[in-house]
This record gives structure tokens, sequence and C-alpha cells, in this order.
DNA sequence: CTGTTAGCGCTTTCAA
DNA sequence: TTGAAAGCGCTAACAG
């Protein structure tokens, strides 16, 4: 129970210092827990303190000392379970460490991503760990703003490649073409590919496919290309009608996903790069009829406890998204400790979790 | 492009002052967006910040205005997706108004969240808003140590009795009485309760049960207590066997309800308080050759995508989660803004979707 | 070992 | 309208 000091505000140094009857820096020194102070003196500021209820300003402490022992974190969704598994990493390797976290969500809206990076500036965080939205060239410049002022960035989940930067992610191109060539292995040839990143309309060509992959979400546009290798590894021909035309929703998903399974020739298997294309590709199974792995086999991404309670269990591509997280923070704290940046790319391990929704193709 | 100024550090408003050649109380006033300034050395003082590159140090603002435009939260877990989605409401809200926020979890430990309180305080944020695991009154000088500050705290999800302060939450006991009275409706006498928090060892007695409840989660708590309401309201007995005690993971679940499962008079439905309650619970039936809702119906807290298309789906509660977080973001702000701390209890409404997880029990 | 003093970058009187 | 100067709370030389 801090004494009443009948003051505005919470207690200063200063005031301390005067209720141990010592000299400002002595107190500071302590509470600090820097530089010498004898015992006896040592006592009467930490009683002093006590008895204040004082908590040193960070704020202040920040400004003469120039660091803020806080990390700036910017991601698409921390409402979305891998990010929040992302950040969970963050934090709780950060906090181990002595630094909190500021984190910004941008919607993957680049002007957001701007915006919170100034914020992220402006509060004087340390380093930044961000999971970014741009691609181009020009798109870069708030990356590029943040490390010519000396703050240290490290990229996740997201590559990008004009940035010379410390980079922590999966294989996402190996870990859709183990995936593939797993539904490939069981039989299948006809398989469709539900993907994320919204497109202006869908291009007819592999080429015009590619062209929008890589200037769209990163992530997805490489496991659009570990799906193409598996088919080009077996042989099999390309047909873009198989590929989903990214549309956010789980709603659309169910949509286009029904419209896939209309097509004549029917796919028999369906790979899914996110959860809401999992989702989604089953209501629209179950609305066309049709039952997994029976009909259409289904791989997707992230593993989830539901996955695996489902009927049959999911067969499904797990990522380690707490521990991308963790080494992306640790990273980073590693050249804010001095360490100079490595400018490395990490590449985790992703898992697919075989269970029962991949089957051989039904006997056409 | 910032001009390279050969120094260390970003430009500094006293730079920006001197490159465009006016005081640096000019400079601060048109940065600063307050004070008159004429339009001519208004021009030339954006130009030079523009030239330079000039962005505010939010701490320096901080440490001279007293505020510093940032709230703090304090959740069990931010990779829950119920906290995850709480967090999204308060970030959306605040950012909307202006300001930016530092989450920390406490993964329901005391001494964390303590921690995590002083980590807000030093860090001089203007409000907290805390789901505090806080239940005893010696648990709570930590909050109060905050308000006496004077730093303005807005409890949400759980209410804490010995605290006045502005509360958002849910009526979880009544949403669990709904959802048991629906099982009930359904035919059933014979319900499990799943539940979270941890307990020493399981109470026999109910008198025993209410004293834990309340000495633990809040939420569940209330839950807990709605189930017995039901359960009064319809004159079923109540069987301490039927109610699991609490224990974390899935893994535990899984094995604390095969245990109930076979017992003899087998229960014919399952209400859970949790998530990790359900798939739990699903584990188990499956392992004990049993389905829903045949054998045992289902209802369950916290409804998601996946929900929906289990098959069968699953009846669920549905929580507003983002809501819960605005609202809270929203009270916080209001009070900051000067409206004066309401010490009001907000209680949104959740919902009970139905789907297929509920029919009568079986003849036995 | 301790106290004095000068900043950190910004806001905010107060004169000019 | 503008500028000089004091101050926010802390750290860090530098004397003593």
């Amino acid at each position: 129970m801090p004494a009443d000091r009948g003051q505005a505000g919470p207690p200063t140094i200063s005031e301390v210092a005067a209720e141990a009857g010592v000299g400002r820096a002595t107190a500071a020194r302590t509470l600090g827990g820097y530089g010498y102070v004898s015992p006896e003196l040592r006592e009467r500021v930490l009683a002093a303190a006590e008895k204040l209820g004082y908590r040193a300003n960070a704020l202040a402490r920040s400004m003469s000392t120039g660091v803020s022992h806080t990390l700036g974190v910017i991601v698409a969704d921390i409402a979305n379970p891998f990010f929040a598994g992302v950040v969970r990493g963050i934090s709780d390797t950060s906090r181990a460490r002595g630094f909190d976290t500021i984190v910004l969500s941008t919607y993957e809206d680049l002007d957001e991503e701007v915006a919170a990076t100034n914020v992220l500036i402006d509060k004087r965080v340390d380093g930044v760990i961000i999971a970014s939205a741009a691609v181009d060239r020009r798109e870069v410049a708030h990356i590029k703003g943040a490390t010519d002022r000396g703050i240290p960035v490290v990229l996740v989940d997201r590559a990008v490649a004009s940035l010379d930067l410390d980079t922590v992610v999966i294989d996402n191109r190996d870990a859709a073409r183990g995936a593939v060539e797993t539904l490939i292995a069981a039989g299948h040839r006809r398989i469709g590919f539900v993907w994320g990143p919204p497109m202006p309309e869908s291009p007819a060509t592999r080429r015009g496919l590619l062209a929008e992959a890589s200037r769209n979400l990163w992530t997805d546009g490489e496991r659009l290309r570990g799906y193409l290798d598996a088919l080009d590894d077996a042989r099999i021909p390309f047909d873009p009608e198989l590929v989903m035309v990214g549309r956010k929703t789980e709603e659309r998903v169910t949509e286009d996903v029904a419209r896939m399974l209309a097509l004549p020739d029917r796919m028999t298997a369906l790979f899914c790069t996110e959860t809401d294309g999992v989702t989604g590709s089953l209501r629209a199974l179950r609305a066309a009829g049709l039952s997994y792995p029976r009909d259409v086999a289904l791989i997707g991404f992230d593993d989830s406890a539901w996955a695996a309670v489902m009927e049959p269990p999911l067969t499904m591509i797990e990522q380690p998204v707490h521990q991308l997280g963790a080494k992306a923070a640790q990273v980073l704290l590693d050249t804010l400790e001095g360490a100079g940046p490595a400018r490395e790319t990490h590449v985790l391990r992703s898992r697919l979790i075989v269970r029962s929704s991949v089957a051989p193709p039904p006997r056409s």
C-alpha cells in the first residue's frame, strides 16, 4: 500500500531519494541495479521505495538509455490461429529474455502495414518481427525505412525476395509437394487446389497463375509451386479449372468448390492451403452428397485438435507455429544483443500428419 | 528517403527546426498539430520534416504529456482462440480511436499476472483491460495497485466480486443453464459436466464442488451453477460422479470422460465448458465405440467453423468474442476521455447454436 | 562509494 | 505569431 503523498502521479526516483535521505543518483543506482552502492544506503533506498510503492518509469528510462526493451510484431490477423500461435512463440521467448511485445494486425492491407510500422518506429521499439504482405519491390519502402533507422527487422512466415533480412519460414513449396505426392501415390490424378489469396480473375493458364501467385501472398504462391512440382513429377497434365480462384471467406470457398465438384471428369482429391479452405470444402462435399475419403480425398494446411476428431480424421500439414515465432524472436534478440544480423533464412520443418482422409480414388 | 545526416539516431524535432530555420517550439507546434503557426513557417517545417524523414518520438511525447496512448491487455493465453478473438476486438476498437495495445499472457498463473500488471504500470499505459485469474480478496492487490495509481482498469470475461470496476462479461450461468435445459428437454437425466479449472481433488459433495468453483476460475464456476440450476429446476438429483474434476489438457479430459463413460447407469449427455473438453470428449466417445447423438448427446462452449462441419454438426454455445473485447475497449476509452468510470457490469448475449448433436437418450 | 550535473526529445508556459 | 527556457523521470559521466 503506497503511502499517500498528497501529490499527483506516481512516486519518482527523486522522491525515493529524498525519503531515504540520499542523492538521486544513489537511489537510481540501487533501483536501477547498476554501479556501486553501500549496503546501508542500499537498504535505506529499498525501504523507501517499498514504502512509497515506487515503480520505475520505463518511458523515462528508455529516453535516456535509448532502448525500450520492447519488440514490435506485425501480422495479418492476431485472431487467426496460425498467427496467434506465432505471436505466442514470440512473446514467450521475448518475455523470457526481458522484452515485451506490441502486436499489430494489418488484415493483409499494405497501408495498414505501413501505418503499423510507423507506430512501432514512433514507439521506438528495439526490433520488429513482421509477416509482411509486401511482395513487390516498391512495397517494401516501410521495411527499408525501419532498417535504415537502425531497427533490426526479421521476417517470419513470409519471405520477401527483394529484402536481405533474417527470415524464419517453413518450406511451403516442399510441404505442398509432399502432400500432393501423397495424393498421387494413392492413385489420384485429378487433384483440386484450393487457395487463399484473392485474385482479380481466374488466370486460365499455368503461366498466368504463377505470375499471379508471385504477385500475391508469398506462402500460397509457394504452395501452388509445390502442387505443380508434384504434378510435373508424375506427368499429370495441369488443369487450370481445378485451381480455385482465391476467395477469402469460407462461404466463397464452399461455392467455388461446389462448382469444381460439378465439373465433368470430377476431381477425386482436394488440397487446401488454408484452414478455411478445408472447412469450406467439407461443406461443399456434404452439400453435394459426397463423402471423404471415399469420393474425394482431402489434405489441408494447419492441423488442429478438431482435425483429429473429425470422422474420419483428417490428414493435415502441421506447421511449427510456436517455434516459428520463438525462432524469429531468438534471432532478433540475438542481433539486438550484438550478434550482428546474420541475414540468414531459417527453414523450419513442417510435418504431414497422416490420418484417414486419403484413400484411393473411386473406380470410375 | 531520409537524408543521411551522418549522425546516430533518428532525426529530432530540433534538427527539423534547424533545417527549417525556425525555433524548436515552432517546429513542435506544427508537427504536434497544436497552437498557432503561420502558413509559411508551417510549410517550411513540414518540408524539412519530410526531407529528414522525421517521426515524432512517442516516448518523449509521453514523458511530457503524461499519456502514452497505449492500453495494456492481460489475458490467460493469447493463443487460445477465445482470447485471440477478444484481443482482436480490443485492438480493433482501440486502434480506431488512436490507441495501441500491449498484450501479455499469464497462463492462469497469478504471479505472472502480477508481473504483467507491473510491466504495464512501468510502461505507463493509460488503462488496462484484464481477464483476471484472481478470485480471492487477497489476490487482487495488484489490480487495486493499478487503480490506486489512477490507471483505469476494466475487467473482461471474468468478473471479480471483490472489485468494483467496469466489467464486460457474458451470462455464463444463464448460458450453461440454457444448454443443460436443452439436454433435459430432449429427455436426458444423466448429464455429464466437463470443465476446465484444475482442482486439488474431486470434491464429492455439491457443497464442496461449489466451494471449489468459487475458489477457481470464475467463468467455469458460473457455468457449474447454471448446470445445477437446470438440474434443480427439473428435480434431477445431482451426482458428483458426473462432474469431471478439472484437468487442463485434452488428453486428461479424454481419460476422465472415458472413466465417466464406464460408470454404471451411463450418462446419456455431456456438457462441456471449454473447447478442449469437447474434442477430448469426442475422442473418449470414439474410443468407447460410442457415437453422438445416438449414445450420448453433446453441447459445448465456444462455437467454431469446425463444430459446424463435424458429422453430425455440433450444437454449441457461441460467445460474442470480438464484441466482448470491443465493448471493454470502448468502456475503457470512454473513461479515459473523461466520462468517469461508470463501474457498470455489461452483460453481453451468448447464443446457443442448435445443430444436430442433441437427440433423445437411447431407450435403456 | 556518493552526489552534482547534464542531457534524452518533446510539450508548454511565458515573454517578446 | 514566435522563440527561449523549464521540466517530464531517468541514466551516466564526472568530480569529490
